[in-house]
DNA sequence: ATGATGGACTGATCGAGAGCAGTCTCCTGG
DNA sequence: CCAGGAGACTGCTCTCGATCAGTCCATCAT
């Protein structure tokens, strides 16, 4: 219990209501069946039906669209805490695939044990629709950074988001964190050339303003970073540890 | 009933599973606070909290954010038997806007009608989820096409899936549809300008693929089109009249 | 008739970011 | 110890689409 009760998702629930010895039991039989799975080699295909979805609760994952053209989207990346595949197990459709960018640790989730989950204990189940809704704001909102923001506000935003979302598990805070992204990640996710986000992070770090190298980010100046990338917090749905 | 059983919502749910009787009266329960809204006023604002949902029964919508800079994203389109804000119900997020294009109808939903029809009809709450789900999907498919497709590619599947979903509720089919959008819309919602929108436009047109004329989209070539938005209909998850 | 307004449409210019081609450095495996 | 590969990084050229600055044509109100 007492591991439980440090796990990330228990720690980005909590920020959104406290849950009772109940519902961290719930919880706690949702993480039994663990799972490992190594960087690189996909966890889920494109097309691929009727597969379990995993809470991860080490290491870093990406969900990615791949185009006939050949080039790859990126649509989101799921960091400790989060859920993986939610979707995919209410319903038939898997339509994107799911790759671990470092060795990861997950639960795998049963529909089964998910859907008792939620008959059993309600505030459980709204809190991790409250966390499903804020990922799908999250799509939302890197839509519009593609569609409307210039390369360096976009990087800016994503940045601050991934701080934001980070510092929620206690994996982060306004002076940074750690990110074993590499920059062709950021040009997959950020629609843009691997060589145009070397250019951009070159532009970010002589401005003073953020510098990722090593796997590390570091913002220097989170304030003039929140400006450039006009970055309005209030979709996360998060009070968090970053405004206090 | 005669009513609903036709009702927009119903034929694209019919399309997933077959509705017996209790689920079609539950679904007939939902559509009972008819509403009505004019074109061009925001039915709800950006950070506006705790409102309804509705079902939109007749006529265009729609979801968008705003910028601080100005500019605006439109994330997607609400047509006839859509569901419309239906995140900020269950939670209390409501992230966007929502913008009729025309004088359209809705029928509003309350939390509690929603939830109830839920515990009563699983079936239907299944066929509603699913709904989300594809909602969630085209999404997601949007932002793939904002930042992996080009311009024309983008317009070209913007057209095919519209036709698509339009022709789930039997308002559009292989050959075109009624279309009320402007060239603003289609810039806001493609990320694109709208003087290149237009430029976009009458190349489809002049190499025969598709017209986008006086609130009609006539489309000429849908073998064609469909090779140039390099289109797969999968993440629909429709069988779909347009396959038959 | 006379504006006013909104949408479609066009030409000219400019710039952000892509694409190509290549270097440098570190890491890993034979 | 060397080869090979991944990732970071750079300079150059070129293109896609933005921006500016309009016109033309309806519809609607005065």
């Amino acid at each position: 219990m007492k591991i439980i009760e440090n796990s990330p998702l228990t720690r980005k629930l909590s920020a959104f209501v406290a849950l009772s010895e109940v519902e961290l039991a719930a919880l706690e039989r949702l993480h039994q069946r663990r799972r490992s799975f190594v960087a690189g080699r996909d966890m889920v295909h494109q097309g691929q039906s009727a597969q379990a979805a995993y809470i991860l609760s080490a290491g870093w994952v990406c969900s990615y669209k791949l185009q006939p053209n050949g080039t790859r989207q990126i649509v989101d990346f799921q960091v400790p805490g989060d859920f993986l595949g939610l979707r995919s197990v209410l319903l038939r459709t898997s339509d994107h695939s799911f790759e671990p960018i470092v060795d990861i640790e997950a639960a795998e989730v049963l529909t089964v044990d998910l859907l008792d989950a939620f008959a059993q204990t309600p505030r459980l189940a709204t809190a991790i629709l409250w966390a499903a809704s804020r990922d799908e704001a999250m799509v939302v909102e890197h839509l519009v950074g593609i569609g409307r923001r210039d390369a360096d506000a976009r990087m800016a935003h994503f940045m601050l988001e991934l701080g934001s979302r980070l510092s929620l598990v206690g994996m982060g805070g306004k002076e940074g964190f750690e990110c074993p992204l590499t920059q062709y990640h950021l040009a997959d996710a950020l629609g843009l050339s691997a060589v145009h986000v070397n250019r951009i992070l070159r532009q970010l770090r002589e401005s003073g303003l953020v510098t990722f190298r090593d796997s590390h980010v570091t913002i220097h100046d989170h304030d003039r970073l929140v400006d450039l990338a006009e970055f309005d917090p209030a979709y996360l749905d998060q009070i968090g540890p970053l405004l206090k």
